[in-house]
DNA sequence: TCAGGTATATGACTACATCACATAGATGAA
DNA sequence: TTCATCTATGTGATGTAGTCATATACCTGA
């Protein structure tokens, strides 16, 4: 289990070692696409933004400039590595892939992602619940029971 | 539509007008699982953390210092409303009610988060395959291809 | 008397993301 | 030839939400 491995606490890990709070990390999605993206492939920061909106269906537009400071992060820490491309013409390219501990977070992300899809779904739910409680109520002046 | 109605962006909405963003307080389960709870009973803080635990099953435990945070903002924005109890014994209790924004928020919320939970899914398949070209690949230096 | 549960609250901090902006090469249109 | 636009990488300032430590105070029971 990478927690506490790699430098600086990651998704679920809690100060005491619980896993029940979330927030302060615990909701990054570029993180985990990034380390996907490159799982399937090397490729260069441009490509991997396009790569992360292909990847959820377009739902998920990528901050450009957060990206490039994510990947370069992400290389401190030895969960990916870069180098420049030689290319005879265009501008300079640094293409990144991801490493053996990169696809070991990837794999800890993929859990926490799950948890993290099923507690919104929950939310969810208990908002629907909620809501049909006070549309059943009778009021009229803006507050509550 | 709540957007830019109660004093600052909420949820979906971006500084251009679009929603493909996320992050910058689009995370947030707090805000709406305080406006849930209370909209199905008005309670007090302490009560409401207890609530949110139940709602989410378990899976969210709620740190109180930022709860009652949570709440004088809302309380500040006209979403919920308070007033202290007056109990002949025990501590001090101030009770919240949702208001009529309270709840139009709350369902704004609802449907932020339903789209939450199709991108943490649409994440989790990403990764799901992602990994299993990983795993079919013949790697031994750590390194993806 | 003292631990532990109930109840409210503040201060310092961190993680993640947004937004604006800078740089630079390439391409194509007016 | 200038100008817009796309590709490509990057920095600085800012904001939101949540974490953690800590403080206060009342109450109950051992």
């Amino acid at each position: 289990m990478p927690n506490g491995m790699y430098g600086r606490r990651r998704c679920c890990e809690a100060a005491d070692g619980t896993q029940r709070q979330v927030g302060r990390g615990r909701w990054a999605l570029v993180e985990p696409l990034v380390l996907a993206g490159l799982a399937s492939s090397s490729r260069h920061g441009y490509e991997l933004a396009q790569t992360i909106e292909e990847m959820t269906g377009g739902l998920l537009g990528v901050d450009l400039g957060g990206l490039y400071r994510t990947l370069r992060r992400l290389e401190a820490e030895g969960l990916v590595v870069s180098e420049w491309e030689q290319a005879d013409a265009g501008p300079q390219r640094r293409r990144y892939s991801i490493t053996a501990d990169g696809v070991a977070v990837l794999q800890h992300w993929r859990e926490h992602l799950a948890a993290s899809r099923d507690l919104f779904a929950r939310a969810v739910d208990a908002i629907d619940a909620a809501v049909a409680g006070v549309c059943g109520a009778d009021r009229q002046d803006g507050r509550s029971s």
